[in-house]
DNA sequence: GTTCACATGTAACAGGTTACATGATTGG
DNA sequence: CCAATCATGTAACCTGTTACATGTGAAC
Protein backbone atom coordinates (compact mmCIF):
# COMPACT_ATOMS: atom_id res chain seq x y z
CA UNK A 1 0.00 0.00 0.00
CA UNK A 2 1.62 3.29 -1.35
CA UNK A 3 1.05 6.83 -0.17
CA UNK A 4 -1.29 7.73 -2.79
CA UNK A 5 -3.61 5.27 -1.44
CA UNK A 6 -2.97 6.39 2.09
CA UNK A 7 -3.76 9.75 1.53
CA UNK A 8 -6.59 9.10 -0.35
CA UNK A 9 -8.08 6.41 2.51
CA UNK A 10 -7.22 9.10 5.23
CA UNK A 11 -9.05 11.75 3.52
CA UNK A 12 -11.68 9.57 3.20
CA UNK A 13 -12.63 10.14 6.75
CA UNK A 14 -12.53 14.08 6.22
CA UNK A 15 -10.69 16.67 4.86
CA UNK A 16 -7.35 17.57 5.93
CA UNK A 17 -3.54 19.15 5.68
CA UNK A 18 -0.92 17.35 4.98
CA UNK A 19 0.78 18.05 8.42
CA UNK A 20 -2.78 15.98 9.91
CA UNK A 21 -2.27 13.08 7.15
CA UNK A 22 0.95 12.32 8.62
CA UNK A 23 -0.41 12.99 12.36
CA UNK A 24 -2.77 10.42 11.77
CA UNK A 25 -0.31 8.21 10.27
CA UNK A 26 2.65 8.48 12.75
CA UNK A 27 0.74 9.36 16.21
CA UNK A 28 -3.05 8.41 15.78
CA UNK A 29 -5.15 5.40 15.90
CA UNK A 30 -3.44 4.38 12.50
CA UNK A 31 -0.03 4.28 13.32
CA UNK A 32 0.47 0.66 14.26
CA UNK A 33 0.21 -0.68 11.17
CA UNK A 34 0.65 2.63 9.19
CA UNK A 35 3.93 5.12 8.64
CA UNK A 36 4.07 7.89 6.59
CA UNK A 37 6.44 10.75 6.75
CA UNK A 38 6.39 14.42 5.36
CA UNK A 39 8.82 13.62 2.45
CA UNK A 40 6.20 11.19 0.63
CA UNK A 41 3.00 13.04 1.94
CA UNK A 42 3.11 16.37 0.59
CA UNK A 43 4.75 15.30 -2.90
CA UNK A 44 1.61 12.81 -3.06
CA UNK A 45 -0.82 15.47 -2.30
CA UNK A 46 0.65 17.25 -5.04
CA UNK A 47 0.75 14.71 -7.63
CA UNK A 48 -2.81 13.38 -5.92
CA UNK A 49 -4.36 17.04 -7.29
CA UNK A 50 -3.13 17.12 -10.52
CA UNK A 51 -4.57 13.81 -11.08
CA UNK A 52 -8.00 15.47 -9.78
CA UNK A 53 -8.54 12.77 -7.24
CA UNK A 54 -8.68 15.18 -4.41
CA UNK A 55 -9.06 18.88 -4.47
CA UNK A 56 -6.93 21.40 -2.67
CA UNK A 57 -8.06 25.22 -0.91
CA UNK A 58 -5.77 27.31 0.52
CA UNK A 59 -6.82 28.80 3.63
CA UNK A 60 -4.68 31.90 4.45
CA UNK A 61 -4.64 34.02 7.49
CA UNK A 62 -2.71 37.25 7.40
CA UNK A 63 0.15 36.57 9.41
CA UNK A 64 -0.52 32.70 10.48
CA UNK A 65 1.01 30.36 7.88
CA UNK A 66 -1.37 29.28 5.40
CA UNK A 67 -2.96 25.51 5.43
CA UNK A 68 -3.82 23.39 2.45
CA UNK A 69 -6.69 21.12 3.12
CA UNK A 70 -7.19 18.57 0.78
CA UNK A 71 -10.68 16.75 0.07
CA UNK A 72 -11.69 13.71 -1.42
CA UNK A 73 -12.77 14.00 -5.34
CA UNK A 74 -15.77 11.60 -6.61
CA UNK A 75 -12.76 10.16 -8.56
CA UNK A 76 -11.18 10.13 -5.72
CA UNK A 77 -13.38 7.82 -3.90
CA UNK A 78 -13.48 5.76 -6.82
CA UNK A 79 -9.88 5.33 -6.98
CA UNK A 80 -9.46 4.61 -3.21
CA UNK A 81 -12.46 1.87 -4.00
CA UNK A 82 -10.33 -0.01 -6.89
CA UNK A 83 -6.95 0.21 -4.41
CA UNK A 84 -9.37 -1.72 -2.05
CA UNK A 85 -9.80 -4.06 -4.45
CA UNK A 86 -6.80 -4.84 -5.68
CA UNK A 87 -5.19 -8.03 -4.21
CA UNK A 88 -4.77 -8.23 -0.52
CA UNK A 89 -0.67 -7.86 -0.21
CA UNK A 90 1.24 -9.74 3.32
CA UNK A 91 1.59 -8.12 6.43
CA UNK A 92 4.94 -6.89 6.91
CA UNK A 93 6.79 -7.04 10.01
CA UNK A 94 10.63 -6.46 11.14
CA UNK A 95 11.33 -6.23 13.69
CA UNK A 96 15.15 -5.38 14.92
CA UNK A 97 14.74 -6.51 18.46
CA UNK A 98 13.97 -10.20 17.73
CA UNK A 99 16.98 -9.61 15.40
CA UNK A 100 19.10 -8.82 18.24
CA UNK A 101 17.44 -12.01 20.62
CA UNK A 102 19.24 -14.23 18.14
CA UNK A 103 22.63 -13.26 19.16
CA UNK A 104 21.90 -12.05 23.64
CA UNK A 105 24.79 -14.37 23.76
CA UNK A 106 26.84 -11.52 21.91
CA UNK A 107 25.43 -8.50 23.57
CA UNK A 108 26.24 -8.81 27.24
CA UNK A 109 24.18 -8.97 30.39
CA UNK A 110 23.89 -4.75 30.62
CA UNK A 111 23.00 -3.97 27.08
CA UNK A 112 20.81 -6.98 27.05
CA UNK A 113 18.64 -6.11 30.17
CA UNK A 114 18.43 -3.13 28.91
CA UNK A 115 17.12 -4.00 25.75
CA UNK A 116 14.28 -5.54 27.16
CA UNK A 117 13.80 -3.09 29.51
CA UNK A 118 13.10 -0.39 26.93
CA UNK A 119 10.99 -3.15 25.33
CA UNK A 120 8.26 -3.76 28.00
CA UNK A 121 8.57 0.04 28.46
CA UNK A 122 7.97 0.92 24.76
CA UNK A 123 4.96 -1.70 24.34
CA UNK A 124 2.95 -0.14 27.61
CA UNK A 125 3.16 3.29 25.98
CA UNK A 126 1.96 1.66 22.67
CA UNK A 127 -0.51 -0.15 25.25
CA UNK A 128 -1.65 3.47 26.53
CA UNK A 129 -1.53 5.11 23.06
CA UNK A 130 -4.00 2.43 21.48
CA UNK A 131 -6.50 2.42 24.31
CA UNK A 132 -6.52 6.26 24.06
CA UNK A 133 -7.06 5.72 20.39
CA UNK A 134 -9.94 3.40 20.95
CA UNK A 135 -11.82 5.54 23.33
CA UNK A 136 -11.59 8.65 20.85
CA UNK A 137 -13.84 7.12 18.08
CA UNK A 138 -16.95 4.76 17.72
CA UNK A 139 -16.25 4.23 13.95
CA UNK A 140 -16.46 0.48 14.21
CA UNK A 141 -13.81 -0.13 10.98
CA UNK A 142 -11.08 1.59 13.48
CA UNK A 143 -12.38 -0.58 16.80
CA UNK A 144 -11.55 -3.31 14.61
CA UNK A 145 -8.18 -2.59 13.72
CA UNK A 146 -7.21 -1.29 17.07
CA UNK A 147 -8.79 -3.74 19.10
CA UNK A 148 -6.60 -5.97 16.99
CA UNK A 149 -3.17 -3.77 17.91
CA UNK A 150 -4.79 -4.07 21.33
CA UNK A 151 -4.93 -7.71 21.16
CA UNK A 152 -1.50 -8.18 20.10
CA UNK A 153 0.65 -5.64 22.06
CA UNK A 154 -0.86 -7.37 25.00
CA UNK A 155 0.07 -11.07 24.06
CA UNK A 156 3.76 -8.96 23.34
CA UNK A 157 3.85 -7.59 26.86
CA UNK A 158 2.68 -11.12 28.47
CA UNK A 159 5.48 -13.04 26.70
CA UNK A 160 8.03 -10.25 27.96
CA UNK A 161 6.34 -10.64 31.38
CA UNK A 162 6.85 -14.38 31.58
CA UNK A 163 10.27 -14.78 29.55
CA UNK A 164 11.65 -11.60 31.21
CA UNK A 165 13.59 -14.41 32.91
CA UNK A 166 14.94 -15.12 29.91
CA UNK A 167 16.83 -12.48 29.26
CA UNK A 168 19.58 -13.31 31.81
CA UNK A 169 18.83 -16.79 30.49
CA UNK A 170 19.76 -16.15 27.07
CA UNK A 171 22.39 -15.11 27.65
CA UNK A 172 24.31 -17.53 30.05
CA UNK A 173 23.03 -20.59 28.43
CA UNK A 174 25.63 -20.90 26.00
CA UNK A 175 28.24 -20.79 29.61
CA UNK A 176 25.90 -23.22 30.86
CA UNK A 177 25.96 -26.09 27.58
CA UNK A 178 30.37 -25.44 28.03
CA UNK A 179 30.11 -26.40 31.96
CA UNK B 1 18.51 -3.44 9.91
CA UNK B 2 19.83 -3.83 6.86
CA UNK B 3 21.09 -6.56 4.58
CA UNK B 4 24.26 -6.69 4.91
CA UNK B 5 24.12 -7.32 8.81
CA UNK B 6 20.93 -9.69 7.96
CA UNK B 7 23.76 -11.94 6.02
CA UNK B 8 26.42 -11.42 8.64
CA UNK B 9 23.74 -12.55 11.23
CA UNK B 10 22.78 -15.98 9.67
CA UNK B 11 26.37 -16.69 8.69
CA UNK B 12 27.59 -16.62 12.54
CA UNK B 13 25.41 -19.73 12.78
CA UNK B 14 27.48 -20.95 10.49
CA UNK B 15 28.48 -21.28 6.44
CA UNK B 16 25.72 -21.00 3.59
CA UNK B 17 24.95 -19.58 0.17
CA UNK B 18 22.85 -17.15 -1.11
CA UNK B 19 20.15 -19.34 -1.57
CA UNK B 20 20.01 -20.33 1.91
CA UNK B 21 20.48 -17.06 3.23
CA UNK B 22 17.44 -16.27 1.34
CA UNK B 23 15.70 -19.18 2.18
CA UNK B 24 16.23 -18.65 6.61
CA UNK B 25 15.45 -15.28 5.89
CA UNK B 26 12.04 -15.40 4.15
CA UNK B 27 10.98 -19.20 5.07
CA UNK B 28 13.04 -20.19 7.87
CA UNK B 29 12.56 -19.42 11.65
CA UNK B 30 13.80 -15.43 11.39
CA UNK B 31 10.64 -15.13 8.44
CA UNK B 32 8.35 -13.78 10.63
CA UNK B 33 10.36 -10.68 11.47
CA UNK B 34 12.94 -10.41 8.50
CA UNK B 35 12.67 -10.09 4.90
CA UNK B 36 15.20 -10.37 2.44
CA UNK B 37 15.46 -11.33 -1.75
CA UNK B 38 18.01 -12.53 -3.83
CA UNK B 39 18.45 -8.93 -5.57
CA UNK B 40 19.69 -7.80 -2.73
CA UNK B 41 21.63 -10.72 -1.33
CA UNK B 42 23.89 -11.32 -4.11
CA UNK B 43 25.21 -8.14 -4.91
CA UNK B 44 25.68 -7.68 -0.49
CA UNK B 45 27.70 -10.84 -0.48
CA UNK B 46 29.75 -9.75 -2.96
CA UNK B 47 30.07 -6.56 -1.35
CA UNK B 48 30.53 -8.01 2.25
CA UNK B 49 33.38 -10.62 0.21
CA UNK B 50 35.17 -7.75 -1.02
CA UNK B 51 35.24 -5.77 2.43
CA UNK B 52 37.10 -8.54 4.04
CA UNK B 53 34.03 -9.79 6.89
CA UNK B 54 32.94 -13.03 4.85
CA UNK B 55 35.15 -15.53 2.64
CA UNK B 56 33.97 -17.16 -0.37
CA UNK B 57 34.43 -20.55 -1.37
CA UNK B 58 33.12 -22.27 -4.60
CA UNK B 59 32.43 -25.63 -5.30
CA UNK B 60 32.42 -26.93 -8.53
CA UNK B 61 30.68 -30.50 -9.25
CA UNK B 62 30.98 -31.23 -12.78
CA UNK B 63 27.47 -31.06 -14.23
CA UNK B 64 25.81 -29.64 -11.26
CA UNK B 65 25.61 -25.74 -11.00
CA UNK B 66 28.46 -24.54 -8.86
CA UNK B 67 27.77 -23.06 -5.28
CA UNK B 68 29.68 -20.24 -3.46
CA UNK B 69 29.84 -20.96 -0.08
CA UNK B 70 30.04 -18.26 2.49
CA UNK B 71 31.74 -17.90 5.73
CA UNK B 72 31.85 -14.99 8.61
CA UNK B 73 35.00 -14.25 8.92
CA UNK B 74 36.65 -12.78 12.94
CA UNK B 75 36.09 -9.11 10.94
CA UNK B 76 32.89 -9.88 9.72
CA UNK B 77 32.05 -11.66 13.92
CA UNK B 78 33.22 -7.61 15.02
CA UNK B 79 31.21 -6.21 12.85
CA UNK B 80 28.03 -7.96 12.86
CA UNK B 81 28.77 -7.29 17.03
CA UNK B 82 29.39 -3.17 16.05
CA UNK B 83 25.68 -3.51 14.52
CA UNK B 84 24.47 -4.81 17.18
CA UNK B 85 25.47 -2.20 19.41
CA UNK B 86 24.15 0.59 17.59
CA UNK B 87 20.95 1.87 18.94
CA UNK B 88 17.32 -0.13 18.27
CA UNK B 89 15.21 0.94 15.86
CA UNK B 90 11.32 -0.02 16.56
CA UNK B 91 9.94 -2.46 14.82
CA UNK B 92 7.98 -2.13 11.65
CA UNK B 93 4.22 -3.12 11.53
CA UNK B 94 2.66 -2.76 7.79
CA UNK B 95 -0.89 -4.19 7.47
CA UNK B 96 -3.04 -3.93 4.49
CA UNK B 97 -5.57 -6.14 6.24
CA UNK B 98 -5.94 -3.68 8.85
CA UNK B 99 -5.98 -0.75 6.49
CA UNK B 100 -8.44 -2.30 4.67
CA UNK B 101 -10.71 -3.34 7.65
CA UNK B 102 -11.15 0.50 7.95
CA UNK B 103 -12.83 0.55 4.39
CA UNK B 104 -15.36 -2.14 5.27
CA UNK B 105 -18.29 -0.20 4.49
CA UNK B 106 -16.81 0.17 1.05
CA UNK B 107 -15.62 -3.33 0.81
CA UNK B 108 -19.14 -5.45 -0.05
CA UNK B 109 -19.79 -8.54 2.57
CA UNK B 110 -18.16 -10.91 0.13
CA UNK B 111 -14.87 -9.36 -0.25
CA UNK B 112 -15.28 -9.01 3.07
CA UNK B 113 -15.77 -12.59 4.46
CA UNK B 114 -13.41 -13.37 1.62
CA UNK B 115 -10.46 -11.54 3.44
CA UNK B 116 -11.19 -12.30 7.02
CA UNK B 117 -11.43 -16.00 5.83
CA UNK B 118 -7.84 -15.85 3.89
CA UNK B 119 -6.51 -14.10 7.04
CA UNK B 120 -7.96 -16.82 9.36
CA UNK B 121 -5.90 -19.93 7.11
CA UNK B 122 -2.74 -17.69 6.78
CA UNK B 123 -2.50 -17.17 10.33
CA UNK B 124 -2.85 -21.05 11.28
CA UNK B 125 -0.60 -21.78 8.37
CA UNK B 126 1.83 -19.31 10.20
CA UNK B 127 1.37 -20.72 13.22
CA UNK B 128 2.29 -24.39 11.86
CA UNK B 129 5.62 -22.89 10.48
CA UNK B 130 6.60 -21.45 13.55
CA UNK B 131 5.62 -24.46 15.78
CA UNK B 132 8.00 -26.35 13.13
CA UNK B 133 10.85 -24.28 13.09
CA UNK B 134 10.46 -24.26 17.68
CA UNK B 135 10.57 -28.10 16.94
CA UNK B 136 13.94 -27.82 14.45
CA UNK B 137 15.81 -25.95 17.05
CA UNK B 138 16.99 -25.33 20.21
CA UNK B 139 19.05 -22.38 20.34
CA UNK B 140 17.98 -20.18 23.04
CA UNK B 141 17.73 -17.14 21.31
CA UNK B 142 16.21 -18.47 18.19
CA UNK B 143 13.70 -20.32 20.79
CA UNK B 144 12.56 -16.61 22.18
CA UNK B 145 12.12 -14.82 18.85
CA UNK B 146 10.00 -17.95 17.35
CA UNK B 147 8.11 -18.01 20.38
CA UNK B 148 7.30 -13.92 20.66
CA UNK B 149 5.62 -15.04 17.31
CA UNK B 150 3.66 -17.75 18.44
CA UNK B 151 2.46 -15.46 21.06
CA UNK B 152 1.67 -12.86 18.58
CA UNK B 153 0.32 -15.15 15.66
CA UNK B 154 -2.34 -16.61 18.95
CA UNK B 155 -3.17 -13.59 20.27
CA UNK B 156 -4.36 -12.52 16.26
CA UNK B 157 -5.76 -15.71 15.47
CA UNK B 158 -7.66 -15.23 18.78
CA UNK B 159 -9.04 -12.13 18.04
CA UNK B 160 -10.17 -13.10 14.70
CA UNK B 161 -12.32 -15.87 16.09
CA UNK B 162 -13.45 -13.39 18.65
CA UNK B 163 -14.61 -10.89 16.29
CA UNK B 164 -15.46 -13.51 13.09
CA UNK B 165 -19.04 -12.26 13.55
CA UNK B 166 -17.65 -8.33 13.23
CA UNK B 167 -16.62 -9.48 9.87
CA UNK B 168 -20.28 -8.87 8.45
CA UNK B 169 -20.63 -6.91 11.58
CA UNK B 170 -18.21 -3.79 10.28
CA UNK B 171 -20.08 -4.02 7.01
CA UNK B 172 -24.08 -3.87 8.60
CA UNK B 173 -23.49 -1.30 10.97
CA UNK B 174 -23.38 1.94 9.26
CA UNK B 175 -26.92 0.52 7.15
CA UNK B 176 -28.28 -0.31 11.09
CA UNK B 177 -27.19 3.29 11.62
CA UNK B 178 -29.57 5.07 9.15
CA UNK B 179 -32.87 2.59 10.22
C1' DG C 1 12.92 33.84 26.10
C1' DT C 2 12.57 29.36 24.72
C1' DT C 3 10.40 25.36 23.56
C1' DC C 4 6.57 23.12 21.45
C1' DA C 5 2.99 22.55 18.02
C1' DC C 6 1.50 24.08 13.60
C1' DA C 7 2.71 24.18 8.73
C1' DT C 8 4.95 23.33 3.97
C1' DG C 9 8.13 21.83 1.05
C1' DT C 10 12.69 20.14 -1.73
C1' DA C 11 16.69 17.40 -3.06
C1' DA C 12 19.92 14.05 -2.65
C1' DC C 13 20.44 9.66 -1.52
C1' DA C 14 19.88 4.93 0.01
C1' DG C 15 17.72 0.94 -0.20
C1' DG C 16 15.31 -2.51 -1.74
C1' DT C 17 11.90 -4.79 -5.27
C1' DT C 18 10.66 -6.75 -9.65
C1' DA C 19 11.51 -8.69 -13.59
C1' DC C 20 14.59 -10.72 -16.43
C1' DA C 21 18.04 -14.34 -17.76
C1' DT C 22 19.81 -19.14 -17.35
C1' DG C 23 20.44 -23.82 -16.31
C1' DA C 24 20.90 -28.63 -13.87
C1' DT C 25 18.89 -32.23 -11.07
C1' DT C 26 15.33 -34.80 -8.79
C1' DG C 27 10.92 -36.73 -7.97
C1' DG C 28 6.37 -37.73 -9.27
C1' DC D 1 7.70 -35.18 -19.41
C1' DC D 2 6.72 -31.60 -16.17
C1' DA D 3 7.10 -29.30 -11.96
C1' DA D 4 9.72 -28.15 -8.20
C1' DT D 5 14.02 -27.24 -6.01
C1' DC D 6 18.63 -25.82 -6.19
C1' DA D 7 21.54 -22.08 -7.76
C1' DT D 8 23.43 -17.34 -9.27
C1' DG D 9 23.17 -13.01 -10.84
C1' DT D 10 21.98 -8.12 -13.23
C1' DA D 11 19.54 -3.84 -14.22
C1' DA D 12 15.97 -0.85 -14.26
C1' DC D 13 12.93 0.99 -11.41
C1' DC D 14 10.38 2.67 -7.59
C1' DT D 15 9.71 4.20 -3.27
C1' DG D 16 10.59 6.22 0.48
C1' DT D 17 13.91 8.31 3.98
C1' DT D 18 16.91 11.92 5.76
C1' DA D 19 18.34 16.15 6.06
C1' DC D 20 17.78 20.62 4.97
C1' DA D 21 15.26 25.10 4.76
C1' DT D 22 11.83 28.37 6.85
C1' DG D 23 8.48 30.65 9.56
C1' DT D 24 4.42 31.79 13.07
C1' DG D 25 1.89 31.65 17.36
C1' DA D 26 1.01 29.99 21.89
C1' DA D 27 2.21 28.43 26.22
C1' DC D 28 5.23 28.11 30.05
Amino acid sequence: MNVRTLCLGILYFGEATGYEIRKTASEGGFSHFIEANYGSIYPALTKLTQDELVTMREEVFSGKPSRKVYALTDQGREALKAALNEPLRADIFKSEFLFLSLYADLLGTERLTEIMKQRRADLRNELTRLHDAMGQCDHPGSNFAIGYGIALTEAALSYMATHAASASGLQVEPARAAE
